[in-house]
DNA sequence: CTATAAGCGAGACGGTACGTCCCGTCTTAGA
DNA sequence: TCTAAGACGGGACGTACCGTCTCGCTTATAG
């Protein structure tokens, strides 16, 4: 994620942004995001408040770049064979990221800022779902290769089908995000998209 | 809503009351959540900040209730005839609202405060869920009994089919939640559940 | 001391009186006066706030009066024949009340009030000046009539040398005020007076 | 006087001190201390509260430091040859400062506190009262050397007598602090100590 | 012997000030 | 020249009291 508009990035102290990155995630694990306050971070990491201010716009994008990295590590695009397989993998693989993981609380942690600042809502986005869309956009589009899904299919509004009930359950939290739920939305789209 | 943790709420001054939600109203809408303190809603309403703490835990509780009967003000169950034009016509409301008015607005503020305190998002589900799951629930049950929903097709996990869609467009923002959007979902819902 | 502005206070209930007048002694003895607040009197009296406020004006005049019967209780005049003796026994009392009981403590914590509020400030001097003063004053006039005392000596003058000192030290505290203190201030002031 | 318990004072803004300075006093002027509160000196001062909390702990502590520099604008030590006549000038420039001065109500408007803080009455008593002593005491001192104190006049005691009587008279204000009250103070306490 | 007014408990109310926290910017001393 | 340290202006927070008010209930006189 590029540190928004930022002054030269290769004159960064790389000692400074290891040691801001890791206090955040440290403060973050230890007593959740709105409890953490940039001082903190700054006291913690041995560094000026202003060397934090220099790289990131607030704490909203730090704490984001903090944990883009775990967030992309790639996982990778399963190749069960078929579709209904390919696709429970991922949902399950992606719920539970979203449940259990410290990554998957700073997500829903930081969905708020993202309804109030539309920069940020972007690189939110580029963190946290254009990389797993994309994913399962190519699965679907293997799918197709092999006949698993129908030519008049819109793979946009099928993404959303897929993802849509997995982020409802765990922002809404009317229901657990449990592995079976994820199989179940898996199975229902493969079929949903099969040719009749 | 039940006024979370309070004093006996009969001694509740109506006119304070009254006051208080219309100027957190007002507010919201001048200058939206963040923006809005509870100084100034107190000063707005003419009302010593200590009357709203004594109903309020905090500005999302008041928020959320005083937006609740206008979120609450229950849509009428359409009744198409089909199921296909009853989701479709739920569908492109509930999109609608939550983002084309103030309530939809407040409603994805808010989001990020149940992600934090968990009675909170207790109170939200209430308001901004339940009901509204409870329409297309309805609106299913009476579709299988005329045939239009398979036996084997479980009502909760269709209720997040349709739902999820839709909130998570709304909340990640990747593409606008059209009508069309609104429909689409309708439709596919409703020929997944359609016996084969 | 007359309850300032009152209504009838005939009508007045003894049981609410003696509670109030006994809850703020306590507290006041547990927490001093500036943490005591007129809501806790009222809690610990079991009564409500406007009891308190029908008879008294504010947290100063009540306090004032719940200590005022013991500030009255007449210390007696001593007579032990001689000026030197007389003044050195209510120098002695006087500075031991002012230094060592539950009044003098209220004494000098009410004098910020009286600096503020004038009428309270007569009230104050009522219950703490006056007596004291006319006692010493009887005194000296007593000894005036058996020659102890000169007649060009201004008695107004020798109560503010005789009390001067010991309000002093008890309000700047830059000494203590010991029994051998009041004692040189009573010997200092028989001696000034006396006929050379 | 030292700023009681902060940080290090040599990193204080020298503009927002002066201004916190100057503010604390124009409002004390304009309206007391009791009407006075850090809000509205924060805000005539142009600074935030926070600063002035970091360099004083509460009112009592800015408004003693805004007034110590003219509490400690030494007042020349008279010489006027004689010990009366010495007496009698720092008597009346004494209680006249006290009396008609922005500082001596500053003064007997902090003595409440004092009662109640004793880190404070420390502090108070190096502004208002160790240097007048001082004054006094050297003056006597002075005066011992020209004979006109007898050897066994404890200073001290002498000190209280001169500063007792014109304090209680200010605070308890049963009779009018004048000039000639200062004189006959004065004088009495130099015949007092007056060889026979 | 009622009725009617007062006092009463309880506690909500409008208001003010408090002292703390955090934000994002600015200043300073030293490496 | 950059950086840690942290002071700064600003402003929201949630709490504590103030003194007034409203509400039913009790009580004690006056008709």
């Amino acid at each position: 994620m590029p540190p928004s508009a930022a002054p030269d990035t290769a004159r960064r102290s790389e000692r400074s942004y290891r040691a801001i990155i890791d206090a955040t995630k440290e403060l973050l694990d230890e007593q959740g995001y709105v409890a953490t306050s940039i001082d903190q971070i700054a006291r913690r990491a041995g560094v000026g408040k202003q060397t934090i201010y220099r790289w990131w716009p607030n704490k909203a994008y730090l704490v984001l770049e903090a944990h883009a990295e775990q967030a992309a590590e790639r996982n990778p695009i399963p190749d069960t064979g078929g579709l209904r397989g390919d696709l429970r993998a991922i949902a399950a693989s992606f719920s539970h990221n979203l449940s259990d993981t410290a990554v998957g609380r700073v997500c829903v942690q930081l969905i708020g800022e993202a309804q109030v600042d539309e920069a940020f809502a972007d690189a939110y986005r580029e963190v946290f779902v254009t990389q797993r869309r994309a994913a399962v956009r190519e699965l679907l589009e293997r799918a197709r290769g092999r006949g698993e899904v129908r030519d008049d299919v819109g793979v946009e509004l099928a993404l959303d089908f897929f993802f849509g009930p997995i982020w409802y359950r765990r922002l809404v939290r009317h229901a657990p995000l449990t592995r079976e739920f994820a199989h179940a939305i898996a199975d229902a789209l493969a079929e949903a998209v099969a040719p009749r």
